[in-house]
DNA sequence: GCTTGACCTTCCCATGGTTGGAAGCCTTAC
DNA sequence: GTAAGGCTTCCAACCATGGGAAGGTCAAGC
């Protein structure tokens, strides 16, 4: 099949089909006597692997992992599971940064009057005073 | 002062001012005769401004606008607090997001062996096999 | 006054993952 | 035969940041 079949039955864009070929997560596609990339259906089982992996926010590089553990019938879980894991942590931590940003926002928020006035703690935490004594 | 002081008082890198210069964030630095950028204690203020809002996590799109509504005296705090209040839901649908693969992952991972025999539910996650039958 | 080292300048490149577009070839349907 | 749509490659852009090269400038020490 084509890489526009391949790619709606993936749910990878023909684009990014073109680009993992290209850095090399997947082989390069067969090609017909025209020059098209041709697909089976293992390539497009293999691409949608690809397409969950991202969904679960794993990199290219831990998918390339991922792939090469996928097709190694010897594989160990514990590998597969110590990926998971690391990603689980990595994930954690950005949710951890982005938490401490919003609880920062909106202890602001609430103390900000949000009228026609110009008064903003907001502003001014950014300006650098310190707004921790307006907390009554 | 030059860039090297500006940047180590605000705590922006050198290389970020110029390039807030250059997207047209801050103004034009003012020149010394042999060319260097100089740099006054309100420029570092509004550097430190800048900073403090990246941490936040605003964009720097978003930062424009602050940095309008930091020099409008006439300002209206409910500009801030609206700007601050969709910034907030902007992160909190991000982690929203990060949150799901995690709860999915910890699960997949919870359930794996994580020996030395291949059988993985993270992988026939991956796959596409449904692993919700598993669920004890 | 000269050397040295630390600073500054501009310019280009790379990151990661994805999208967009342009120019040109191929296929399919009418 | 022609039109539409799919395919090819190549180039650029996003966002924010860092790295580095090549060359000019400044200040301190001798």
């Amino acid at each position: 099949m084509n890489i526009g079949a391949a790619a709606k039955l993936s749910g990878v864009s023909a684009k990014m089909i073109r680009y993992y070929e290209e850095i090399g997560l997947v082989p390069p596609a067969d090609r017909t006597t025209s020059g098209y990339r041709d697909y089976s259906t293992p390539d497009v089982h293999q691409l949608r692997f690809i397409r969950r992996a991202r969904d679960l926010g794993f990199s290219v590089a831990e998918i390339a992992t991922l792939l090469g553990l996928w097709r190694d019938r010897t594989r160990q879980s514990a590998d597969v599971k110590r990926i998971a894991r690391e990603h689980v942590a990595d994930l954690e931590g950005r949710i951890a940064k982005l938490q401490d940003m919003v609880d920062t926002l909106k202890t602001l928020a609430d103390t900000c009057h949000g009228d026609e006035r110009p008064e903003c703690p907001i502003i001014r935490r950014l300006e650098g005073e310190s707004v921790a004594p307006e907390v009554r």
